[in-house]
DNA sequence: TAAAAAAGTGAACTAAAATTCACAAAATGA
DNA sequence: TCATTTTGTGAATTTTAGTTCACTTTTTTA
């Protein structure tokens, strides 16, 4: 009467599940969203449009899901570097660093996940997402003010130029000028560039 | 046989053509691309959906015109500041300050226009209007650099810093937080913070 | 004031994309 | 193997918004 799922029936579900994850991201991360429809994402991930109704309510669900994947990695790997025992110049030279790094070898999914207009529900998810930023910035910039490092008046605010610098300058070259691709050197060069501008920005003058 | 338009009527049709625009700009100061469809700019602007296609090729050119406008007004702004007779210091902290205070009175039309995605034709227009912008910055930027009030390395990556900071701090709050409105004590002290941090990040450190 | 030209209308046409559903295929239990 | 349950399919349906066009109204000319 009851019907159980073998384990091989389980794990192809699985496959499949993340197929359709799998097949989104990739779809965003070469022309944002417009170029996720269901229907590519089902024909990317080698199922039919149906079976995708079968494991998300809703495209929206997919989304979400696609969005807070992606960020939780990356706020691990923030968080991970504020908890290190490093200096906080030290820290956030690295986190801004390691951030625009990353999130370089995809711009187009970072514009998206992060900028591109979504449906409330959604806009909820990514909201939470981009406080976990903002808040791992802000934890180092705290300690840095509180050991002298630092002078800034306002926490948030300088948490916020931080954050505003190190996205905006991975998709601001998504346009036109995407032809204009750096090579490995000088993505090295911008990104240290890009990390300086931040720790200038809040670090304490020598002279007051 | 030749028609001649009247002077009266000539008068009446720009007024529609500008109701149309004024249409779509508040439409999409309000809730974005999303909100300003073909029935309502012309449901908003008084006249029918066909006579919006008299006046305008399609509706990408309707966005492109309203996009145009209204960054002309900001980099004239910015370029009259830029050739004040202020110091390159006084210059920034006065261009950030008054981007930000502008662009915060719609902070919606500013996030549309500046990074809602659009057809090619648009993008490559607001990608020629974001490079006044920025251009505009980094007249001021090297100008301070000469005279030694400003120190950083690269002159294109310090400019893209502090449009950054700028741009994103005004369309970030627009998420949830919406509710969380400033007054305009608090909104003068946020933005003199953003400034601040802006010119922090470009200024020469005085112990070297 | 009648004919011609242009401005103005809005219902109908298109197109694209999300979602549904009647059905087919495969897996499970007896 | 047969009945039952679940997984999988993809064409049809719905929705939404841009665009067109046959028609009406207004303006201009003679």
């Amino acid at each position: 009467m009851s019907y159980k799922r073998s384990s091989l029936m389980q794990e192809r579900m699985e496959q499949n599940r993340n197929a359709i994850l799998d097949s989104a991201r990739e779809l965003i991360a070469h022309g944002g969203f417009k170029e996720a429809s269901i229907q590519a994402i089902a024909e990317r991930a080698g199922v039919s449009t149906g079976l995708v109704y079968r494991y998300f309510e809703n495209k929206s669900q997919i989304l979400i899901e696609v969005l807070s994947d992606a960020i939780r990695r990356e706020v691990e790997i923030l968080d991970h570097i504020a908890k290190s025992d490093l200096t906080p110049k030290q820290k956030l030279q690295k986190s801004v660093t390691t951030f625009v790094k990353r999130t370089m070898n995809s711009p187009q999914l970072a514009y998206s996940l992060m900028f591109e207009p979504v449906d409330p529900e959604m806009e909820h998810e990514r909201f939470r997402s981009k406080q976990l930023i903002k808040q791992s910035i802000k934890e180092i910039l705290a300690e840095g003010k509180v050991n002298g490092e630092f002078d800034f008046e306002d926490l948030n605010t300088a948490a916020l130029g931080v954050v505003g610098s190190m996205t905006f300058v991975v998709i601001e070259p998504l346009n036109p000028s995407r032809n204009v691709m750096f090579d490995q050197n000088y993505k090295d060069y911008f990104v240290k560039q890009i990390a300086d501008f931040c720790v200038n920005a809040v670090r304490k003058q020598q002279g007051g």
